[in-house]
DNA sequence: ATATTACGTTACGACTCGTAACGTAATTAG
DNA sequence: CTAATTACGTTACGAGTCGTAACGTAATAT
């Protein structure tokens, strides 16, 4: 046992069907919101069948994490070592992303995950993990050259960083403005610097 | 024309079951979450037909804004003059919402505005605008009296001090900790003050 | 060649939505 | 008191969506 887990048996996947499908997903996502998302929408746009669709995601909830993930470009480890620098880019990196066609759907997600531990855990591991492992390098960094106060953790940099664009887009429905990201961004660094 | 419009002709809405669905649609938001509200649920546990719920809101997204309206104590015009005294009190007021059983239902109304111009409008005016007026005139004291920087706008206060734990519950599915509440105030404040 | 798996199509039961029909109850206008 | 009006509960219905199950066909490993 134990053996390779890529053991192809029968007919193996259409590549071009996941990528069909992530893409169709998407794509309705930006057109008429998460609420009017269809699975058969999806699979008809991607010119496949639903069983084809089902045998990847069993529900809409895990296709859509999985439309954001494939989507989403992964956070770049800049590493300038530059704290400053860095959070700021992170936090350009964020914006872009709820900028993009699939940004309100970053809400859906979160809210179809309330009650659902599963999906929660799924959204936890490939969504927020990654960017967790490089905002903790980045604060630890900055803790240790003096950039960043000692008492302030990972979990408040995180907090005061992207919850302001997050809350306003929330608010308002629109991505907060590239000037008032800047502002936003200048006061909790105000707050956060030593 | 342009009579009273309290021209009451045949049998009145019996007000206790308006009482009755609003309640039960708050039960079962905290029961179950947003995903799994279901109307008929909601008649079903007031101990109504669906009919007489579809004559007081036509969605169930209009159902849950008047229930959040309804369970939500409006903010208090606590006034003390002190700003920083006053927003604090303002984000312990939206934090002890957060915390109770129509705390996940915030996040589920929102999306559900998304591509709904309508939702939205209702959801801005019946909930957001309220307290909007509320934080406007605190702000404004604040400014006049030295307290605030006279270039933090009112759109950057709310988003810095409102944004970081709605964001925390949103990411964690957690109500932000009273301890964290009052870091996360203190960083936003010595971000504002002047 | 045979087993195995994927594919598209079609069909199905279950659930929810929003509305329409009924008969009954409550209130106002005359 | 009578008629008109509106609300109520019950029941039923069409429409839409979900998730799954069949079927025949295509593609790959053994």
């Amino acid at each position: 046992m134990s053996a390779v887990t890529t053991n192809a048996r029968g007919r193996p996947r259409d590549t071009s069907v996941d990528a069909a499908l992530l893409r169709a997903a998407v794509e309705l996502l930006a057109e008429n919101g998460y609420g009017a998302l269809t699975i058969e929408a999806v699979a008809t746009r991607a010119g496949v069948g639903k069983p084809a669709l089902y045998r990847r995601w069993s529900t809409k909830e895990e296709l859509v994490v999985a439309a954001l993930g494939a989507h989403v470009a992964p956070p770049r480890d800049t590493a300038t070592g530059d704290a400053r620098k860095d959070l700021r880019a992170m936090l350009g990196g964020l914006a872009r992303h709820l900028s993009g066609p699939a940004g309100g759907a970053v809400f859906g997600v979160h809210v179809a995950a309330d009650g659902n531990p599963e999906l929660t855990e799924v959204l936890r591991e490939r969504y927020l993990a990654p960017r967790a492992v490089v905002l903790t390098e980045i604060v630890r960094r900055g803790k240790a050259d003096g950039q960043i106060r000692a008492d302030a953790s990972v979990d408040l940099v995180r907090d005061l960083v992207f919850g302001p664009p997050v809350y306003h887009q929330l608010i308002t429905g629109n991505p907060m403005s590239t000037r008032r990201l800047s502002q936003t961004f200048d006061a909790a660094w105000r707050a956060l610097s030593a």
